[in-house]
DNA sequence: TATAAAATTTTACACGCGTAAATTAAATAT
DNA sequence: ATATTTAATTTACGCGTGTAAAATTTTATA
């Protein structure tokens, strides 16, 4: 009892059972006789042996790894929606592993390859989009079943699941033309976040089958300082007085948190109340939309929804060991959330 | 050459070199001689080979994993200096392992048990504090290598690397005192973040050393939804009528962020300008409150000194293979970031 | 060129587990 | 009580690497 269990063999010993009976408890402990499992579990409460991991993992023909790879940890967003995911994969009897692409190219493929030398049973990959190295990522995701979700690449990973931007940008840019004036669509110039162009496309889209005439408001700026960019690239925009309507609709929320402060510091009055100069709405429903002065009016993605039905996807696939014939891809509808700022 | 590289030996003899040398390359390309290092790295182009990543760790004495676990990742603060750390560990050449605990100290417990499992060299605890399971915690950091970051708990890890709650709460105290009224300190009444309590002690000894007497707005809330708190509750504070003084000091930036909407909302004007009603300051320069309405007056901590000096220890630790004497611990001091709102 | 030093190879063993086939023991059905 | 099913054991092998010691080759030094 004094000695020290090194390993299963040793553990097996103390159980009085054999050695591979255990191994097959530690893989399903129902799959044992009921006398058994009590003398292991027993075993388990008074020493505190755990199998060791790399040793399963290289004999195992499948570990119970699952990748999880989201553009940028750092922005609240993802943080959040990697977090349920988590949760779902961790329900799912396997083992989250969740790396953050930063917002580059570069670290999104270091993410893959690291993920690679892991072995995961499947991966679950939000890519950066446009930005991303898709000749790579397609070579990955021949190797080791994917599923993409929250942006969409050309034919890579087995299935993809993410939100309908027609339907959602369709949803606000209606709300916003029928209650006020038709909105501008405020973006960047060359935006390295995933889903941009589509909500441009929907924009424009919305705006012309509403009959009304679009504008677009490009501005400069690099990197994922979306705030940043929202308060410095809006405040020129508001102080040169470029703006021929009196609401802006940003690609993203972040973008209107930056504009929102902007338009604050230039003292103008945001809102749909009377005597407001302007309405600004946002896309995503961040976790902080709710606080901004004023709060702000936005859409939410179906988060859970897509996450679940990416873990579920993912099982399927690793069940099944085999892939599907042919790639799945569903879209989710926003949800319009109607607060101060429009 | 057509043929599939299953493992070091196949590598190996394509190499036209040992087994053991080519497991030495692996382990520090530098350590064999240059002809046969490029021996290698052009067989590298050729073939895809990677050493297992299972089968090494299960002989090394030691693996290259450094576990990372902080309290929170969906808070961007927690998020920002995560990502910091990655960076610092991957360029020591060890493979850092992010876990957050999500605000809870069950999920930290079953993080260290995780970590556990992974036999890391090291890990980096930024612990939930006050809401630790402080003797697991304990156990775990007698077993393995662990250097405390952000929030210190008695006697637990090698060292402890934070932020000098006295001085930064002391220097905000000082400049609101300095430029208007004296700041009442508000906070939860049951926080469950690290450092609150060492705040709210701060703030009455810097009131105390000023001749001031001090007010604590004491609210009820749970949980990590700060700026919920504070926009409710400060709501509250607000339309009570309860404030003896115009100056509101917060724990944190995410409660200011929460009280900033409750004024807006009930239509104070925030700010140290004439005609002002209200000001709030925070704490821990928190992404976004640069762009908060107005920006928000807050202290800043030093992460990049906090993250390399724990980085750095445990790489000493690590090395030297022995625990040291005597348990270190160090300070860092914070910035006043002067802005809008107070 | 002889010698010392460094790098490599050979040999051999270890790590801790999964897994398969054949055998034995126990639980369940007849 | 016997036959049948189910579970456990035994035996044996494999996974892909680290690592140590001794023997050998290559490179650097004198």
């Amino acid at each position: 009892m004094n000695d020290k269990i090194k390993n299963m063999e040793d553990f097996a010993s103390v159980c009085g059972i054999s050695r591979p009976t255990l191994s097959k408890y530690f893989n399903a402990p129902d799959s044992v006789r009921k006398s058994t499992r009590f003398k292991i579990e027993a075993a388990l409460e008074k020493f505190d042996y755990r199998p060791n991991i790399y040793a399963i993992n290289q004999n195992r023909r499948q570990t119970k790894n699952i990748g999880l790879v989201v553009p940028n940890l750092t922005d609240p967003f993802f943080a959040g929606i990697a977090r349920t995911i988590e949760g779902l994969i961790i329900d799912a009897g396997y083992n989250p592993l969740l790396l953050s692409s930063h917002g580059g190219p570069q670290q999104e493929i270091t993410n893959l390859e690291s993920l690679r030398s892991i072995k995961p049973a499947g991966v679950l990959l939000a890519p950066l989009g446009r930005a991303s190295d898709q000749r790579r990522v397609n070579e990955f995701t021949r190797e080791v079943p994917t599923v993409l979700f929250d942006a969409n690449l050309d034919e890579a990973g087995e299935a993809f699941f993410g939100s309908d931007n027609n339907q959602s940008i369709g949803l606000i840019v209606e709300y916003l033309c029928r209650t006020g004036e038709a909105p501008a669509f405020f973006e960047m110039k060359n935006p390295i976040n995933p889903n941009a162009f589509k909500r441009r496309t929907a924009y424009l889209a919305a705006m012309e089958k509403l009959g009304r005439e679009p504008e677009l408001i490009q501005v400069d700026g690099q990197g994922w300082n979306f705030e940043e960019v929202g308060f410095l690239e809006g405040g020129k925009v508001i102080s040169d007085g470029r703006l021929r309507t009196n609401t802006i609709l940003c690609s993203n929320d972040r973008l209107a948190i930056g504009l929102l402060s902007a338009a604050f510091e230039a003292g103008l009055r945001v809102g749909h109340a009377d005597g407001c100069d302007l309405r600004v709405a946002g896309h995503d429903d961040h976790p902080f939309s709710r606080y901004t002065c004023p709060s702000l009016t936005t859409v939410s993605q179906d988060y859970a929804a897509i996450g679940q039905c990416s873990v579920d996807t993912i099982m399927k696939i690793i069940d099944s060991n085999e892939k599907s014939p042919e790639r799945e891809v569903k879209l989710f509808e926003g949800r319009l959330i109607m607060r101060g700022s429009a």
